[in-house]
Parts: structure tokens; C-alpha cells; sequence
DNA sequence: CAACTCATGTGAAGGGTCTTTACATCATGC
DNA sequence: GCATGATGTAAAGACCCTTCACATGAGTTG
């Protein structure tokens, strides 16, 4: 793949458009989402500065692109991971766990244009829909765990949905990011948010199986 | 009090310093740590856009001042919050995570530096201090919660520090933010958080007063 | 009290980014 | 072939970042 200057091209680049958005996942993920310029981009896919505006409206817009194609990957990833719910639904939650992760670990641009860079997710629709599409995810497997607790006390499943959002979420921006830097942990954020489901399932009352 | 630019003033300004540090989190609130300039904050406090230099080496070391300053206020409203676990350390956890929740949302311009602005929290020293004391309110907490469990099967208090960091800071970063933007919420931040925690706790087993 | 010194603030300047505008190039369809 | 619209360029104004030489005046010291 080439999405950078390499080949010499005419004055037509060809396929700008895409080459601006990895662009910014690759500046993003080196200088961060506050350091990655427009101008930058533009240098990046070899074209002048000024062409970036005719693919979009101006920095931000491109950032809540970014973020759209995050949300996507991020809900492709957390599907598989969940798999229906396969072989059980406690086994495919731990999974799904270690999906949230690593995808906050390994693609550190989506996840910064996704949650830090302040992109409005609510105002624009499709940004709005394909977020609520990636928590729909979550919100399936909560169904799942919750259809296997008794009828009698069990919790909304929207509630387990977002707990589980709110752990995952939390462990994630505390120890999972790619720097590192930010505190030395006595277990991988991955064991740490395991240990942390388990606790939270066995105070729903839920019957896990034992391993 | 005044650290605007409203009173006249000689050549020089007396409190210059202060005053960035009070238009930084003015100016980060109203338009985001992104949108936030170095020159901006000059402006504010009424003075050339080269007097900011005489106080800090550059707008990143602002950054962290801001992040420093709220790690500092965010232990001191975590520690009044928890108040050595009075009158039990069940009710003072839950005002513990009410408190998280508020400075998320009173304070977006301190969190903003503290969690979101890229702030290199491990660099510096100080900064790393600063959040490990504001931590150890969490960890004291986690302390007093275990210690009223039977020792045996008692989890490690830093694991259940670590958890209720993550629960509380998964909320508020989801959530609990001013922008209100993200999602339309069954209930509250702060009930949201109080029943994950319940669960949690619930969970390790520990007997929680009913109420 | 006068002189000195140093912290603090200014103005100007170079270099970078953002964004718009008029213009250049080329792919496409008729 | 040729018109037309999509795509890229060059240039320009406005703004920010940062540094430098210089100005000011507060505090110290004799």
C-alpha cells in the first residue's frame, strides 16, 4: 500500500480523499491529536495545502471522519470479539473485554479522534449512529448476560450494558494506552479489567462458569 | 476578584503569573484544551503575547501547570469527599464517586488537562506526585472497604483501588462530562456510577448497610 | 537617598498554520 | 472534439509561536 508521496503523480492526485484520512491516523499517532495540523496532511500526501479543503470543509471535519471510520472499526472488533456470544457469553464478555483494549492499545489515532479530541459526537448523525452502533455491541452481550440470570432480580440490561461500557472505558484511558508513562501496574490492564467483570457478574448474581 | 484585564495597570503586571494560570482555565473551559493559545491567555491578562514567556517556557508547560493545579484541588474535593471513611466507608464511598463525578463536571477545564489534553502525566515529576496523592485518597478508601471484609478471601486493596478508579473515571469520561452531548441517559451519572459500585462491592462480597 | 541589578514586560521579526480566492489542469460525458 | 465540473495550485491575509534586543521599575545595597 502507498498512501504517501512516494510515486510521482500528475497534477491530479487520485485518491486524496483517502490518503488524507491515513494521513492523519499516521500523525496522530505519532504527534497526537492536539499536534496533527491540516498543513501537515496535505505534506504528507504530497499535494499543496490548500487542497485539502476540497475534500473536506476544514480540520475538525476530517478529525470527525477519522473518528466515524474509529467507531466502525471499533464496533467491527468488538463483534468479533463478542461473536454471538460463542461458546458462552461469559467467555465471548472476557473476549470482548480484551478487544476494548487492544483496540485503545493498538490504534491509539482512532481512539484519541474518537474520545479525546473533543470531536462533537452527538451534533453530527452519522457520527452519532456509528457510535451507537459500536455501544450496541456491549448492549447485545448485556442482553445475553442478563437472559442468563434468573428472572427474579434481574437488572436492566441497558445498565449492565453501560457498566460494563464504563469498566472497559475506564481501565482503557487509565492503564491502556500506548505510552505507558502514566503508572506502573502490579497486572496488565487486561487481567485488571477481568478481575473487574468477575467481581461485577458475581455481585449481579450471576453464575459463572469456574476454570 | 479580578484576574482579567479590567483595572488599568503600570508596566508591569504584579500577579502575571496567577493570572495566566486563571485564564488558561477560563479559556479551556469556554473552547476546549485544543482551541486553547498561548497568545489568547496574553490577551486575557491584558499583555504583549511575549510577557507569557517570562513565567512559563511554553504553552505545554501551562498545560501542566493547569493539570498540576487540578490534581492538587482534585485530591483535596476527593479527601473532603471521603472524610476517613465517616461515618461508615460505605457511605463515604459513595461520596466519594459523587465527587469524582462533580469535579468532572465543574471543573472541565482542570480535567481537560489532567486526562484528555495529553499532558505527559509521567514526565514531570511533580505531575506525577501530584496524581499518585490523589490516588492514594482512592487507595485509602480501597483500604478501609477491605479491611471490613473477613480476611479470608480478601482481595488486594490495590486492586480494588484500581477498580473503583476505573468505574468512576469510565463514568465521568463517558458520561459526566458538561457537553451533555453524548447520549441520552435512563438516569444519572452519579446513580449510574452508585449502582455499578453497589454491584461491585456487592460482588467482593462485602456487606454493605442497606438503607 | 542614589545607584545598581535583575525580574518582568514590550515591540518587532521570522516562521508556521488556517483559510479563502482566483486561476490551472484534467477526466468525463455528450 | 469540446464543454463542464471536479480537483489541485499559488498567493495572500490573519493569526499563533517563539525569540531577541530593549525598556521599565522594584528591591537591594552602600
Amino acid at each position: 500500500m502507498s498512501w504517501g508521496r512516494d510515486e510521482p503523480r500528475g497534477y491530479h492526485h487520485g485518491n486524496l480523499r483517502e490518503a488524507l484520512i491515513h494521513a492523519a491516523l499516521e500523525l496522530i499517532a505519532q504527534k497526537g491529536a492536539a499536534g496533527f495540523t491540516f498543513a501537515d496532511a496535505a505534506r504528507f500526501a504530497g499535494v499543496s495545502p490548500a487542497a485539502p479543503y476540497r475534500h473536506f470543509r476544514d480540520r475538525d471535519e476530517l478529525m470527525a471522519i477519522v473518528a466515524l471510520r474509529g467507531f466502525e472499526q471499533f464496533e467491527a472488533a468488538l463483534a468479533r470479539a463478542w461473536d454471538d456470544g460463542r461458546p458462552d457469553p461469559f467467555a465471548a464478555l472476557d473476549r470482548l473485554g480484551k478487544a476494548y483494549l487492544e483496540f485503545a492499545r493498538a490504534q491509539p489515532a482512532f481512539y484519541s479522534a474518537m474520545f479525546e479530541a473533543g470531536v462533537p459526537v452527538g451534533a453530527d448523525p452519522a457520527l452519532r449512529s456509528a457510535g451507537e452502533r459500536a455501544f450496541a455491541v456491549l448492549r447485545g452481550a448485556a442482553d445475553k448476560i442478563c437472559a442468563a440470570m434468573p428472572p427474579a432480580g434481574r437488572p436492566p440490561a441497558l445498565m449492565v450494558a453501560l457498566h460494563i461500557w464504563a469498566m472497559a472505558h475506564g481501565t482503557a484511558s487509565l492503564f491502556g494506552r500506548g505510552d505507558g508513562a502514566r503508572r506502573a501496574l502490579p497486572m496488565s490492564p487486561a487481567e485488571l479489567l477481568e478481575a473487574q467483570v468477575l467481581v461485577y457478574l458475581r455481585g449481579l448474581g450471576v453464575k459463572t462458569p469456574q476454570r
